[in-house]
DNA sequence: CAGCTAATTGATACTGAATCTTAATTCAGC
DNA sequence: GCTGAATTAAGATTCAGTATCAATTAGCTG
């Protein structure tokens, strides 16, 4: 099917460079792990990671480089339905996702206005707003489209 | 500080109700567990709850107990910022959670216009919209008011 | 209320994810 | 090439949650 990658700036490129001007040292590990995250096309979890790395990447390095990579901003995490937290690559700032529940993809949801409707629905209740986390579900439009029964 | 109860109607005895109402036979354990899971009032986890239990009372019990109740929409979870997912007492139906990140109290979302947001911005995207997750994060009123120097 | 059966229980073992510890290795600058 | 600090891998450990299963118990039924 073909789906279409805009690999322009390479992922792995892009992990590599946050950890750099972080003042991270670049080793050979965190390579691997660079290159095996530029390769994921959906959104995964460590331990998903790690059976796809060397037996010999240890399970503390996976972990540790993950860490700082949403710290950096590299990575973000996404809530599935099931209450699941996995990683996936991520646009620096604040956005949320609509995760397609049949094939895993998930598009970024950016110029929507539910910031707005929060900070207002928020000061109705005398609340005073500091974040908040949305994900939403459904399907995309490739497979609302190849219908395999909408359940 | 006195936080006011609204103890009306007793959660211990909607979470009982709820049992009988599907079938589930009444037991000493599920009413000892069902008096401690009305003496919350935050959020709380499995093991935290446990720790509140006599010790004869199972583990497998309390687990049990807690997805049967989150499948009777009397218990739901809420996902703090950090990740983490706790159980709450819970209203029917769908709603969203107000959580004060300081005291740790939730207030119900209700009558907001983010589910008419999603579907049009989910529309645009041609996302065949499904469910969603939302919690906000930020200070109760209470909480914001008696200062702690708002970070 | 005695007897019966299926639901329920708690102990224990088990799983899998994630963290901690530590000694050895490797990077990067000199 | 040296050297010190950062990083690593291995393994032990913790922890939440699940599975198993024999023993118990609720709630009929007569």
């Amino acid at each position: 099917m073909m789906a279409l990658k805009k690999r322009s700036v390479s992922a792995t490129d892009r992990i590599l460079e946050a950890l750099e001007e972080r003042g991270y040292r670049s080793t050979a590990p965190r390579r691997t792990l660079a290159a095996a995250i530029g390769e994921q096309d959906r959104h995964f979890t460590a331990e998903g990671l790690r059976k796809q790395l060397p037996p010999s990447l240890g399970r503390a390095t996976v972990y540790r480089t993950l860490k700082i990579l949403v710290e950096a901003e590299v990575l973000c995490r996404v809530l599935l339905e099931d209450g699941d937290l996995h990683y996936q690559l991520s646009h620096r700032g604040h956005h949320h996702h609509l995760l397609c529940v049949h094939c895993g993809s998930s598009q970024d949801l950016t110029g929507c206005d539910i910031e707005d409707v929060l900070v207002s629905t928020s000061e109705r209740h005398g609340f005073e707003l500091s974040g908040h986390w949305l994900e939403v579900y459904g399907r995309c439009r490739e497979c609302a489209k190849s219908g395999s029964a909408a359940a």
